[in-house]
DNA sequence: GAGCACTGC
């Protein structure tokens, strides 16, 4: 299929699409219905009329001849373009003498004028060179290379002399042309009949006759904008606009943000003001009007709307795009979707999804139709690693037997059972397959030492090899393996001499200037998430990494795996946005034949406490139910332990209802630990720190930690934790500098996220948040005032203790104990949790090398298992926060200690008088609260004399106090009353290192 | 001694 310049050119056809600008009748393309089935085949994709050199050449000598459907005037226009381009071509070839190294992270740039020995890059055996011509490295010399030759440069002074021939009409008056008038007409009048409206009324037809439609067709087909256009306009023409009203979901805020810009580009209008086109996501919208036009939003939006309006009475088509992600949200909002279908015969459903699963969604909604859109996107041809390595002529070398690999990088011994399996019938196979490659050399990838599954020379070879032109794009699974990488290319001679620059840079996503490439290194951020332009180079590393829940140790995990076919697709996508690409999976034929078709779905791979609460607060029956009738359900293990975890935290009853508390936390749009902690604030007037710490856990921490710069940075936030031995309150700290620096200008703030290696971005969402936390809170009674900050909210935030002790009352039972270590190799202290035994601090914590620690008990939020596992941030708390806001009290006496014990394992000696005084304050407490959680009502501070000041004042006063030896009740005789017990009979390992006296 | 990717009226 071929473009004229009629049609606007290939090249320039795609850029008016890309680039959010003109009108919609011009950058609006075509469909190509006859391309026979997706895009992403070799041969039957768009392409221009001048194709690639490659092509041209390989294709049977069409190369300097215009495409027959031409005529006339189109032909000398073509050999005008023609020539420029392959002068570009040349100029391009000429002057590459820079080239430059863009890391996800650290973006390197590199100087050819210093670093042109060749000699020094390929380290494999030369006596294999030269590379075929298509991978030659001419762009390294100043001069062209010598196929450049003479002959290409006369055919170049030709195409000139007939493009100035041809361009000499410029200066021609213009005259009538009847043939030209009817051929413009009749291709004004082919367009409008052949494409865009015929194919627009196919679309629309369709989902008029039925009330679930599934659109296929991969990213960049154009159906996120074009579908919901469609939708709109047909119903303007009928007449019937203002019955219109088409909501779009979004997995990313970003893309909601953006589709809806390029639509109302494409319609002259901007986005929201009450036009036709406007997003909503989290604290930030521009609407539309409200009938007649398209909402674009993320998934999350939607389900909220639910709560109010579960019937979605204001929407009339919804568009669920990328649904083949099969995220936790999309996958909810199906089956929410298939009931509603019962309750609203006028809604229409438009599922889009990727071509490769399309039949399962249609399958779901009882075989809605399915309509395909092709693809725009160039032909990319796949390689996979027998192809590279006969490629690159690899030969094993001896520096390939000195072991490269990193510690614990395929962190294979916590592999899923399923990928065990897998990986058993890899290597079952593994004997048959290799005799087929008998004599070849692709056996050698697999005996000699591999990085990351690969030889180190193989990577280096590879990035030479294709270091044509365009920017490369290399997947790998981690930073750690991004790093290596880096340094493997550095330690390569034509690499040297780089410039480095901290942070995602501007610089990756914009084209580099001419002779200057770029070679992207990223993790699958870059599959979706960011979209580099100009990559025509894939080199798949074949592994993603991919958390899970672990049911049967309740513990999320993380770990890098074999991609889907759905990955490597999509990744092999990303080469095809500008022109014809390449894509090398390092991973061969047998494993490619292993590989799943889809990545689980999330929804079978998480934990669903929140999920379980959000079901509950919409009313859609049991929970057990409900996700039984998801696309893919989770375990039933799964949900019956969400539920056990929210009935322990006392937002489920015993019959799985709402409690009071349960209906707080499943309002608020946070997980219900986090949910907690927001309520614990409020109640405990220390809001404005508490709200910082719970909008860091829920979204992201602020800190970010550059590659090369991990000491500098721990420095830094140890600083800024101020001894305070918890992460929570370091974020605390930080976040109030930032507020402090950003007051006194942009530029001090600026200083003080780059002195921090803090994240500008990350902490004005934390804001936004917190603002929304409190609006919550106002709305459901809890304070006076939407303001954080207001001081009615804050009484007690200057309390470090309270505020660890209300963080223990959030995250309760997430707790690990410390315990002293007295290993001479790796000083500082052991640390055990109750269901895993020893467990790491994460490095990045401030506790993580900490050796004096006041407690012995640490509260933690996120605990996940990569290489160990690690608790994620952490915070050292006080028995007496245990005590308060831990779980159920227990009084023992034995014949030698009296003990009080939380939960029965977290024990501690205590005179049984005063543990019976705690145990009754804390039953006080535990009303109080109760009372405050089913009638919201702000703490009036000011009022002593009433009963919830005095006993919460009473229990602060204890918690601020408790280890001075003068507090009132830390009386007598008792030196340390409150330490631990480490032999209390429910301690379940044995750790014989109990120094403590007894002063009883 | 380590950081897949998302999301919320």
């Amino acid at each position: 299929m071929s473009y004229g310049y009629g049609g606007g050119g290939g090249g320039g056809g795609r850029r008016g699409r890309r680039g959010g600008r003109g009108y919609r009748d011009s950058s609006r393309e075509r469909w190509d219905r006859g391309g026979g089935g997706g895009g992403g085949g070799r041969g039957h994709s768009r392409n221009s009329d001048f194709g690639s050199r490659d092509e041209q050449e390989r294709g049977g000598g069409q190369r300097d001849r215009p495409p027959p459907h031409l005529k006339g005037r189109e032909i000398g226009l073509w050999y005008a373009r023609y020539g420029a381009v392959r002068r570009k071509q040349a100029d391009r070839r000429s002057v590459c003498t820079q080239d430059i190294l863009y890391l996800f992270a650290h973006v390197c740039m590199c100087d050819y004028k210093k670093n042109r020995n060749m000699n020094n890059f390929v380290p494999i055996d030369r006596a294999y060179r030269p590379f075929p011509p298509f991978l030659s490295f001419s762009y390294l010399k100043d001069e062209p290379p010598d196929q450049w030759d003479e002959e290409e440069q006369q055919e170049e002074k030709e195409k000139v002399r007939a493009k100035e021939k041809d361009l000499e009409y410029l200066f021609h008056k213009v005259v009538r042309d009847s043939d030209l008038d009817d051929y413009l007409k009749r291709d004004l009048q082919g367009k409008k009949l052949d494409l865009k409206y015929q194919e627009m009324l196919e679309v629309v037809e369709l989902i008029n006759c039925n009330r679930v439609v599934v659109v296929s067709g991969e990213t960049g087909c154009g159906k996120t904008t074009q579908v919901t256009q469609f939708i709109l306009d047909d119903h303007i023409e009928r007449g019937m606009g203002s019955l219109c009203r088409v909501v779009c979901t979004q997995p990313r805020r970003i893309s909601a943000i953006s589709v809806a810009e390029r639509v109302a580009a494409e319609r002259a209008e901007t986005v929201g003001d009450g036009n036709s086109s406007g997003y909503q996501i989290r604290l930030q919208c521009r609407l539309p009007r409200r009938q007649g036009s398209v909402l674009y939003c993320t998934t999350g939006i939607i389900l909220q709307w639910l709560r109010s309006d579960p019937l979605l009475s204001s929407v009339s088509h919804l568009v669920l795009d990328e649904i083949h992600e099969r995220n936790l949200q999309s996958d909810v909002l199906l089956v929410i979707v298939k009931d509603l279908l019962k309750l609203r015969q006028d809604l229409k459903i438009i599922l889009m999804s990727a071509t490769l699963n399309a039949e399962k969604f249609s399958k779901y909604f009882d075989n809605c139709p399915i309509i395909h859109i092709p693809g725009l996107a160039f032909p990319v041809e796949e390689f996979l690693l027998e192809d590279v390595v006969e490629m690159i002529r690899y030969r094993p070398q001896r520096q390939d037997h000195r072991p490269s690999r990193k510690r614990g990088f395929m962190q294979g011994r916590h592999s899923r059972p399923e990928k065990e399996e897998k990986e058993a019938e890899y290597r079952e196979s593994w004997p048959c397959y290799a005799r087929t490659l008998q004599g070849s050399c692709c056996l050698l990838v697999v005996v000699a030492p591999c990085w990351f599954g690969v030889p180190v020379n193989c990577w280096c070879c590879l990035v030479s090899l294709v270091w044509q032109e365009g920017a490369i794009l290399v997947f790998l699974p981690g930073w750690d393996n991004i790093s290596s990488l880096n340094d493997l290319l550095m330690a390569q001679q034509m690499f040297r001499s780089v410039q480095s620059h901290l942070l995602l840079s501007p610089q990756v996503f914009k084209r580099p200037p001419p002779g200057v490439r770029k070679i992207v290194i990223a993790t699958n951020i870059a599959e979706t998430s960011i979209t580099i332009d100009d990559v025509v180079y894939v080199i798949d590393g074949g592994k993603i990494k991919e958390t899970h829940f672990d049911t049967n140790n309740n513990i999320s995990t993380m770990a890098a795996e074999w991609v889907s076919l759905a990955n490597a697709k999509q990744r092999k996508g990303r080469a095809g946005r500008v022109c014809p690409g390449k894509c090398y999976h390092l991973y061969n034929s047998l494993r490619a034949s292993l590989l799943d078709a889809y990545q689980l779905p999330e929804i079978m791979r998480t934990p669903l406490e929140e999920l379980c609460l959000q079901i509950k607060i919409l009313k859609l029956g049991p929970i057990a139910g409900f996700l039984r009738k998801a696309l893919d359900p989770p375990t039933e293990k799964a949900v019956s332990l969400a539920i056990k975890h929210l009935i322990d935290l006392n937002a489920l009853d015993r019959s799985e209802n709402l409690t009071a508390l349960g209906v707080h936390l499943a309002r608020l749009p946070v997980e219900p630990h986090i949910g907690k902690l927001i309520l614990f604030g409020a109640l405990l007037g220390c809001l404005d720190p508490v709200l910082t710490i719970a909008a860091s856990l829920s979204f992201k921490d602020p800190f970010f930690i550059p590659l090369g710069k991990e000491k500098m940075a721990d420095m830094r936030r140890k600083t800024l934790s101020r001894n305070s031995k918890s992460d929570h309150l370091t974020i605390v700290n930080a976040f109030q500098g930032w507020e402090e620096a950003k007051r006194r200008g942009a530029r001090y703030e600026r200083e003080y996220c780059w002195d921090n290696f803090l994240s500008a971005n990350t902490l004005q969402m934390l804001h936004n948040m917190k603002g929304q936390f409190a609006e919550h809170l106002m709305g459901a009674g809890f304070v006076s005032s939407k303001d954080p900050k207001d001081p009615m909210s804050n009484v007690n935030s200057e309390n470090e203790k309270l505020i660890k002790a209300v963080i223990v009352a959030g995250l309760y039972p997430k707790v690990a104990m410390i315990r002293p270590s007295h290993s001479k190799k790796r000083p500082g202290v052991k640390v055990y949790t109750q269901a895993d035994g020893k467990v790491c601090i994460h490095p990045k914590s401030v506790n993580a090398e900490e050796t004096e620690f006041n407690y012995t008990w640490l509260i933690y939020h996120l605990k996940m298992r990569t290489s160990s596992i690690f608790l994620y941030d952490c915070t050292e708390v006080s028995p007496f926060s245990l005590l308060f806001f831990g779980g159920d009290i227990t009084i023992q006496k034995d014949e030698d200690q009296e003990t009080i014990a939380v939960d029965q394992w977290i024990v501690f000696r205590s005179p049984a008088r005063i543990a019976h005084l705690v145990k009754s304050l804390k039953k006080e407490l535990d009303s109080l609260l109760e009372g405050k959680i089913c009638n919201p009502a702000p703490v009036d501070w000011h009022n002593r004399q009433s009963k919830d000041c005095a006993v919460i004042t009473a229990i602060i006063d204890l918690i601020t106090t408790q280890e001075k030896p003068t507090s009132s009740t830390n009386s007598a005789s008792y030196g340390r009353p409150w330490a631990s017990a480490p032999r209390g009979q429910h301690i379940y390992f044995n750790d014989d290192d109990d120094d403590d006296d007894d002063d009883n």
